[in-house]
RNA sequence: GCCCGGGUGGUGUAGCCCGGUCAAUCAUGCGGGACUCUCGAUCCCGCGACCCGGGUUCAAAUCCCGGCCCGGGCACCA
């Protein structure tokens, strides 16, 4: 067929134009009386689609995940990758998914309460059914006993060279002094460390491994150490020897019985490092996915720069607009299917991603579509004045165009008294021009200015305006104050106007400015509205 | 410097393991149109990509070698 594209073309064109021409509800119609097929085969192949490939060595019933975050600041999009997909698997293998808070640094990255707490919620708002939670501040007791079994068996010793000493010889793949000293020396050390006699920096256990691996960095790899006045928010100076993440994690893993493990690539060493432990006592490791890291265009997800930003001022909170944390989008009007659909749809691939916002505000625009109400919202107000209409005027509109049955929304058009345009359509208002105060009537400019419009009253009918190809303008004669925050990059940007007075909105609610965009009611104080733009 | 991983339209993704069915999927975006009292939604049509070079082969996005580019790791952090 190809060769003859240049003929077939126009008898294509044609034919569309012809079935363009019979309407929508008669062309599904024929279609299903001539090709009923297609419809099925449209659904079965999006189902298709949506899933996620098959996981290896997975089986029904036993397939078990962790999601292990520390609460050292607000959960977001970028970890929400390796949680949502561990969830997902553990659901679609009819299996069991565990939430453990990595929380064994009580210095560096120190968790804070506030953080369990979040990261639960946020969960929870992303739908997900935890089936177990740990604590590894918890355990620490478990991890002393592995440790003290490893030495036992001669797999881990008590190091206390200094740090620089130690990564000199480690370079060179020579063993440190203390490596090859007996048991019953490094169980003493072991108890000094345990008892307080060695101080912070003192002496660390370390994992013992190929001296000559070609990774330097995985060489005798650190797996605890001791902390001074940990201060930990849930332990108190309890307890002064703390697990590092690969220790704690590789010890977890077995203990709680997980299969499968999905996590960022850049732990893909820390498997090396794991391995170790799993060797020596004989444990199968489990399945390992990496995944790249997700980010999404234009949002910051850093932890270290949101906490910098919240510090100086910068940012409202954890929670403001122009971050990624899985509270922002939520504060935004973004529904978690959106950013679950997202993550399914990204993948398990290794290399890193950078979604587009349009991406994930074109699959969240279909989840609040149909569940948006209508409102019209004027920003940047300007008085329209309107001559020539001498009655009270009642627009009664639908809350949504597809759902009559939510009821109508009332505007009242008062002779004498202006209606209210947003400045944003300043370029429609020329002296000359035509427009529609949309469900009200169709009037002409006469003068425009920033300080107030003149219009004539054309007519009333809808279709004139159409016929013509006028633009249609939203409009509000009285209103009540609002503002919508727009995140715009790094700046947040406060469009203030006035929202229709028959708008019955709830914090909570996601609903349409029409000709604005969507948004999310942050906050509603006496008359005063506050919203969050989402998209348009 | 040393050690991993990755490069498919503007963006994201399928395909790569097991070479032909790929003149390459789907979504988003962009352009055009239909419909509609929103510049929204819906529907139709179109645009646009296999990092580069060599090799193997009847046949390469897919296998091999080399190069380039991009991420990540190299903490007594997680």
């Amino acid at each position: 067929m190809r060769p003859k594209a240049k003929e077939i073309i126009p008898l294509v064109n044609e034919i569309v134009e012809r079935v363009n021409g019979i309407g929508l509800g008669e062309q599904e119609a024929k279609l299903r009386e001539i090709y009923p097929e297609f419809f099925e085969e449209k659904k079965a192949k999006k189902e298709e689609k949506k899933g996620l490939p098959p996981l290896p060595k997975a089986e029904k019933g036993k397939v078990v995940t962790r999601f292990a975050p520390n609460p050292d600041g607000a959960f977001h999009l970028g970890n929400a990758r390796a949680a949502i997909l561990s969830h997902e698997y553990a659901r679609l293998y009819g299996g069991k998914f565990i939430l453990r808070f990595d929380d064994t640094d009580p210095k560096v990255k120190r968790p804070e309460p506030k953080f369990y707490e979040w990261i639960l919620e946020d969960l929870e708002w992303l739908g997900f059914k935890i089936d177990e939670i740990h604590i590894a501040s918890d355990r620490l007791e478990i991890y002393y006993d592995y440790a003290e079994k490893l030495i036992r068996s001669g797999k881990a010793y008590v190091c206390t060279c200094k740090p620089e000493k130690f990564r000199e010889l480690r370079d060179k793949g020579t063993p440190c002094p203390h490596r090859e000293e007996p048991v019953e020396v490094q169980l003493e050390r072991w108890r000094k460390m345990l008892n307080g006699e060695y101080k912070e920096g003192e002496a660390v256990v370390r994992i013992k491994t190929d001296l000559k691996h070609p990774n330097p960095a995985v060489r005798e790899w650190p797996a605890l150490r001791i902390i001074d006045n940990p201060n930990h928010p849930r332990t108190g100076n309890k307890y002064r020897v703390w697990p590092l993440y690969n220790f704690a994690s590789a010890i977890d893993d077995h203990e709680l019985g997980v299969t499968h493990i999905f996590r960022g690539q850049e732990h893909a060493e820390n498997e090396t490092r794991q391995r170790y432990i799993y060797d020596y006592f004989g444990w199968e490791y489990p399945v390992t996915v990496h995944h790249g890291r997700l980010s999404i265009e234009g949002v910051i997800l850093s932890k270290s720069k949101t906490r910098k930003g919240i510090e100086e001022g910068k940012y409202l909170g954890w929670d403001d607009p122009r971050l990624g944390t899985i509270r922002a989008l939520r504060r935004r009007g973004i529904r978690p299917e959106a950013i679950r659909e997202l993550i399914i749809e990204v993948g398990l691939k290794r290399s890193d991603t950078t979604v587009s916002w349009d991406n994930l505000a074109a699959i969240n625009r279909r989840i609040i579509e149909p569940i948006a109400n209508r409102y019209f919202f004027v920003a940047d107000p300007i008085p329209m004045y309107v001559d020539g209409y001498d009655e009270e005027f009642v627009a009664e509109i639908p809350l949504h165009p597809d759902h009559p049955e939510r009821g109508t929304r009332k505007l009242k058009f008062r002779p004498g008294e202006p209606v209210y345009v947003s400045g944003d359509d300043m370029g429609l208002f020329k002296p000359g021009n035509f427009v529609r105060l949309k469900d009200l009537f169709n009037v002409e400019i006469v003068e425009a200015s920033e300080d107030g419009i003149r219009a004539k009253f054309h007519s009333v009918e809808y279709e004139v305006a159409r016929e013509n190809k006028w633009r249609m303008v939203h409009w509000v004669t009285v209103g009540r104050p609002c503002e919508v925050l727009v995140p715009e990059g790094d700046k947040l940007i406060v469009r203030k106007g006035l929202l229709e007075s028959d708008a019955h909105v709830k914090v909570d609610d996601i609903v349409q400015f029409e000709r604005f965009g969507f948004v999310r009611i942050d906050e509603v104080k006496d008359e005063k509205v506050r919203a969050i733009f989402a998209h348009k």
